[in-house]
RNA sequence: GCCAAUGUAGCUCAGUCGGUAGAGCAAUUCACUCGUAAUGAAUAGGUCAGCGGUUCGAUUCCGCUCAUUGGCUCCA
């Protein structure tokens, strides 16, 4: 254990990292380097491209250093000092940051070596104590994060305190690395994509698909359980439904150019909203049928820029698990918890607990009536409550249109990932005129929540692969049982239990190669299947199996009576 | 979209300092009939991402395009 927090080792590293590169490389413009959740980076502004030979280079001149014990030494200067300083060394985004640091705080800069670096601390007495670190990739960076700066260019890295912690985090990126979704995605063969398709447009192979559709058949059939009633709506609308969403105001570069029927524009849907409206709206709705709670599987087109499209989880076409609530202001409180108690009831049986909830607050840009807003985050924020979550509150980080809740996902490489969101819409209700009539006879403006609750099936999918690493529960495995006859003269025995099996519903397959049984359970255990039954001269003459999983247990010799009993123990045990 | 890297068989990758390519796995066929993580042999499989340029000749060098990867930005 090192005396310091990794923090500070780690920002200690950046500056360590930003002293071997104004060695190497005299003319750099230095921003920030601070420390991440994973490592460190610092920002670079030079006229050297770096390329990634450049990472050893540079680490090896950041050990020189380490090894010369180097003491940190804090500086404090006055604010007229510093200026000149980072002037003179002609640090004009430092200078910039110095702007920054607010009226009255000491400024300080922490000298190690040659490089002298703005910041706060704290760091390290002595650049021995940095501990063990290593450099890991160069990337671009807009200065200031703003697409209108100009990029820097981008050192990630990461430190430990010691070699050992090191290496295990490595060693975990390499796992992690193992599970990534696009990587089984192929070898399982789940799904995939295509050039001649395009990029953002997956294909849902067998597998996968039989998956999808499992998950399909449980979604639905908990949505009527809870109250729901399914829609289908089509996939593009005319250019006037766009106009009235606001969509063509305020969402166009997300969407894709029209297409021209009979000399009206029509637009493929990036959000499921509008049909649902108008089915709303196909007659007079009363206080007495409301909460409406309309689900559909909607599939939608939105055009991501090109280069954040990544396997599954950031696509051009996708399906969510939208729903749309509709209901008095009376009801509005309850029907958010049950939402909220429905979502994690959703994510519980798919396996998931570390769900991450966010609550996003009113923005100083709003529309709807600040009182219905209120009420909407009050209901929010007592769901969360009642729920016993843990919830990040982002201040004015609402849509323009209602508060939210959205829930996050880590991805295998500690990626996070929206999936789940409960958002208000103060918006559309108004746009379109929404209303029901109330017990009063008048007509009312009813409250109205969007809804998904796995997100999209594309990326609550790279996060299903990856949360079993392939492994899937019995209940979702596209293939539950695999039968291994051990030589042709079990094929006909296999065929028979083969054939029952399917009759008794099981996904069963047979595996006829003639190859040896060490063979195929090297095979079956390869593809993740659940349950191998391997059948030999012995258990043809008996009648029974023998059975073992993936897990590599040997479960020993049964009848089919019993295997089929233990299969849906198996199955059953997500309810 | 921006900064950078990469693109060779279905997959993982080697290779060619410019003379049209190779391995392992997978596939197919044949032999083997086997007891719990790899039986053997043979065969087939590639416009070396695409287009253009330089060259006697380009998979290799150059340019553009497309796609992927890592980031940034964005994500109603």
């Amino acid at each position: 254990m090192s005396k310091y927090p990794l923090e500070t080792i780690r920002h200690s590293a950046a500056h360590l990292m930003a002293a071997a590169v104004q060695e190497l490389f005299p003319d750099t413009k230095f921003d920030i380097g601070p420390a991440t959740d994973a490592g460190f980076y610092y920002d670079f502004d030079m006229e050297y491209r770096l390329v990634p030979e450049d990472l050893k280079k540079i680490e090896g001149a950041m050990n020189k250093l380490k090894n010369q014990n180097l003491p940190f030494e804090k500086i404090e200067m006055s604010r007229e000092e510093a200026e000149k300083f980072l002037k003179d060394r002609d640090q004009s985004y430092k200078l910039e940051r110095l702007a920054d640091v607010p009226e009255g705080e000491q400024i300080t800069f922490y000298k190690m070596g040659e490089f002298c670096d703005l910041c706060r601390g704290p760091h390290v007495e002595n650049s021995s104590e940095v501990g063990a670190f290593t450099l890991l990739s160069i990337a671009g960076s807009y200065y200031r994060g703003k697409e209108t700066n100009p990029m820097l260019q981008r050192i990630y890295g990461t430190a430990f305190a010691d070699r050992k912690e090191l290496k295990k985090h490595l060693m975990q990126i390499e796992e992690a690395k193992k599970r990534d979704h696009r990587k089984l995605g192929t070898e399982l063969e789940l799904f995939g994509f295509s050039d001649k398709v395009g990029p953002g447009l997956v294909l849902w192979h067998p597998k996968g698909a039989l998956i999808r559709h499992i998950i399909e058949t449980f979604w639905r059939d908990q949505h009527y359980r809870n109250g729901y009633e399914l829609l289908y709506t089509p996939h593009i609308g005319r250019s006037e439904l766009w106009e009235t969403s606001g969509h063509l105001d305020f969402y166009k570069e997300g969407m894709y150019s029209p297409m021209d029927i009979d000399g009206t524009d029509y637009f493929v849907k990036p959000m499921n909203c509008p049909f649902h409206i108008e089915i709303y709206k196909s007659r007079i709705r009363s206080y007495r049928e409301l909460p409406l709670r309309w689900a559909e599987l909607g599939t939608v087109y939105r055009y991501e820029k090109s280069g954040v499209l990544h396997g599954l989880s950031r696509v051009r076409g996708f399906t969510q698990d939208d729903a749309h609530i509709i209901c008095t202001p009376e009801q509005i409180e309850n029907e958010i918890y049950e939402v909220l108690q429905f979502c994690l009831f959703i994510w519980d049986a798919m396996g998931f607990k570390n769900l991450k909830a966010y609550l996003a607050t009113r923005p100083e840009k709003a529309v709807g009536d600040p009182e219905r807003w209120e009420t909407a985050l009050k209901s929010l924020e007592k769901a969360v409550d009642k729920a016993g979550m843990d919830i990040e509150v982002d201040e004015g980080g609402g849509a323009f249109y209602g508060p939210k809740i959205d829930l996050k996902l880590k991805d295998a490489l500690g990626r996070e990932w929206q999936t789940s969101t409960i958002q208000f819409d103060f918006n559309l209700p108004e746009r379109f005129d929404m209303t029901y009539v109330g017990e009063d006879g008048n007509r009312h403006r009813p409250y109205m929540v969007h809804r998904a609750l796995l997100g999209s099936f594309e990326r609550f999918f790279s996060l299903l692969v990856e949360h079993y690493a392939g492994s899937f529960p019995l209940w979702i495995a596209p293939e539950q049982l695999r039968i291994l006859p051990i030589t042709e003269n079990q094929h006909e025995y296999a065929k028979e239990m083969f054939k029952s099996l399917r009759q008794k519903g099981f996904r069963v397959e047979m595996d006829l190669r003639s190859e040896s049984v060490g063979s195929k359970i090297k095979d079956a255990r390869h593809a993740r299947i659940p349950y191998m039954a391997i059948i030999g001269e012995r258990e043809a003459e008996a009648g029974t199996l023998s059975v073992r999983s993936r897990r590599e247990d040997q479960l020993g010799e049964m009848s089919l009576d019993d295997l089929a009993e233990k299969l849906q123990l198996d199955i059953d045990k997500h309810l």
